[in-house]
DNA sequence: TTACAATTAATGTATATACATATGTTTGCA
DNA sequence: TGCAAACATATGTATATACATTAATTGTAA
């Protein structure tokens, strides 16, 4: 459906309005998908992109900050994420020698374990939900980056 | 900057991973952006976004259930989001006298008003915001209308 | 007409976002 | 050295999302 129909409205004051919308309506329906996979797994999208985040480091140290420099959504609280991924013992807290302010963060075992299982079931999703080439997959990445290339 | 540098990291498993990625970022870089100029009027996004469903209907009733289909965020919750709404007398609620589970959601004058102060607002930040011509705003539209047709 | 499923909205609970503030630690510079 | 500013993380509060459940009303089929 185009948006006009999925949000049932027929005019937009703007392409760039129009676009706004359309970007959000979509980054809401895909997360919808998304979360239902989660949930199967006992964990939210954002933990998820924290342990995916954790991952991406292969061992190296990273404090709360990085994570929150890393995560796509910016304002969320990585502190308390951690928290709650620190319960279900996915990942491990280490204070920081050099930086006794810092706590580095590691991915435990259980934690790859459940990223192993949910690698194949998201890209799996992703190749169903996303009716589009690679080709148009690429030319809407360079859209998005120019979108929001600020300076 | 292009995704790669926003969220640092440099490989994504295909095409697809990489364009959901970016649509979630982008969805979040501009939902930030707003939110502080909605902040500074009183209220939030979503709640916005309700006030402009309602003028959208231009004095035709609507129900609870019809604002929530017409929300960006399917699973928010238009009842309580009209509470608050009516807390600061935007909106007006009515019983339904044809199906009296149904209750009928109106914008009020001041409603309006405040709408009309940040239509110019929100247009001007979006113009600036958002670095695409028109013609690549439109490709960007249909390239997400394209990515969600399902069925 | 009654019984039952469908609907409409409200509410309850857990989690997440948005933003301000607090606490402890480090750094830079007078 | 001493002290203010900057920094890293945690916490507090309000709002929103995600989803299940409740309560009232309506539609419908036996």
């Amino acid at each position: 459906m185009i948006l006009e129909q999925e949000i049932q409205q027929t005019k937009f004051s703007s392409m760039k309005q129009k676009a706004t919308l359309n970007i959000m309506f979509t980054a809401g329906w895909l997360k919808c998908n998304q979360t239902r996979l989660f949930k199967a797994h006992g964990i939210s999208g954002e933990q998820y992109n924290v342990l995916r985040i954790l991952r991406g480091q292969k061992g190296n140290p990273i404090g709360v900050n990085g994570i929150q420099e890393r995560m796509l959504e910016k304002n969320s609280n990585a502190s308390r994420l951690i928290d709650k991924l620190k319960e279900k013992n996915l990942v491990e807290r280490a204070g920081c020698i050099s930086d006794r302010r810092s706590v580095e963060i590691f991915i435990t075992e259980a934690g790859q374990t459940l990223l192993q299982q949910l690698d194949d079931v998201i890209l799996d999703q992703e190749k169903k939900l996303i009716r589009l080439s690679d080709e148009e997959a690429d030319q809407l990445n360079n859209l998005l980056d120019k979108l929001r290339s600020y300076n």
